[in-house]
DNA sequence: TAGGTAATACTTACGGTGTAGGTATCACAT
DNA sequence: ATGTGATACCTACACCGTAAGTATTACCTA
């Protein structure tokens, strides 16, 4: 007897688990997500998700992916340039960041390996070949745009943590000891614009030039640090490319 | 009747909790650490960790304290200028990221409040004031830094999803489907030096370079992107600083 | 229309978690 | 010797992710 309890019809999918969730992490924060929540936000037993999600890492995984579909549905153009392409997408990411605070750790905590992410770093790095750039510079501007955006974001908008701040009180700097730390107080009113909108367009132009300019810079050379040596490229243990 | 069933001898305190939680948590990762597996780890009943540390929660932060503790304990001796000051710090900051991938998330992930994350903060900024860098750049920079070197590593050192990867395969890449991604199946053998020094160092460089031009450019423009206007800033909710 | 079959939903149960509350034991100053 | 505060310990509770097994539904074929 496979009674509907709620009213919801139930028609229990990917699709509809996967928004519930990033609803739900949307209100509740992340470490109080599970399984049994979110099951009970569906009005189902909590094993019929895995029906269609193989646990609880690939609901993360599910959501990540949603919430990163966003981000691409934003611009329906894309243009041509690269730097453009680059601050286009670079903007999206951060509206998205900013829509889901909660959310946002786990994409820069996890490699995202879904089609749309890498979507994303095709169009990007195909615009920069069609430019002309040389392909070692192509093959690290995945890594220095969103690894900067990933903890520039990650610093800026979910600042709670734990994720378990009261979104309402705003509460005010507790300021540190002046005496101790004299500088960092003498700064602290200047922090007023802390993660906003100018402040962001300041360094994405900063991490875009950068990259700009590596392509025609010769490779930085390494002041000697002594006896480390090669310490040799150390990949992804699996490969995956992380966005 | 106080057993001392192990043959530790079992003098709990906060430093020999957190030493005991970052070994076990660089040899199991994070998702399986929890209060009660390194109470028994230290052959200790689990409450007892609860006298020297209030939660969970706060057990990560011993965590993290120390082993950014180690961060500032390499360098004994700090250089005046303000750029070989920032490189230094982020050297070390890699190095320990290198020593522990499975805590780094934590860093990354967690506003960070300590006194050495701090009085690190306070003597980049120091030297900076003292080199005459404008005010808005200086509190500008952390953020910029360690923003810049969190997505960075974050991506660079613990790519495996959730720590759950055995170190020591180290699993060929699976590759994508090269008629989906061409180009970025393309650059993939560009990626060998994933994460390599060369390839931080380059991007440390950009970013150092990037803070200090910030210091003489104008503040620069922002192309208009329509109504989303103002978009307050939005601080930290409760003042820390994340470094 | 009847029968078979695959998909879907549900129930129960197990071994784990963080931690509140209460109790026994110790070290040490008086 | 005695009191006293700190330390360690045990029990218990509510919750978690998910493996295994069972009932119900929906659909396709004959």
């Amino acid at each position: 007897m496979a009674k509907r309890t709620q009213g919801k019809p139930a028609g229990l999918s990917r699709q509809r688990i996967a928004a519930a969730a990033v609803d739900l992490v949307d209100r509740q924060g992340l470490e109080s997500f599970g399984v049994r929540r979110l099951a009970s936000e569906l009005g189902v037993d909590p094993m019929s998700i895995y029906n269609h999600i193989k646990g609880k890492a690939a609901l993360l995984d599910a959501v990540s992916e949603a919430v990163l579909t966003e981000v691409s549905a934003t611009s329906a153009q894309w243009p041509d340039d690269w730097t453009a392409i680059a601050r286009t997408m670079a903007r999206g990411y951060r509206d998205m960041a900013m829509r889901h605070p909660r959310i946002f750790p786990l994409l820069a905590t996890r490699a995202q390996t879904s089609a749309v992410a890498l979507e994303a770093l095709e169009r990007l790095t195909a615009a920069m070949r069609r430019a002309g750039i040389p392909d070692q510079t192509i093959a690290d501007a995945p890594l220095v745009l969103f690894g900067f955006l990933n903890g520039y974001l990650l610093a800026t908008v979910s600042a709670d943590p734990g994720g378990t701040g009261d979104p309402a009180t705003g509460a005010a700097p507790p300021a540190f000891d002046p005496t101790l730390y004299p500088t960092l107080s003498a700064l602290a009113p200047l922090q007023a614009g802390f993660g906003g909108e100018a402040e962001f367009e300041r360094m994405l132009e900063t991490v875009v030039v950068g990259i700009a300019e590596g392509a025609t810079r010769p490779q930085a050379a390494r002041p000697g640090r002594g006896s480390r040596g090669a310490t040799a490229a150390r990949p992804t243990s699996d490969g995956t490319v992380i966005v």
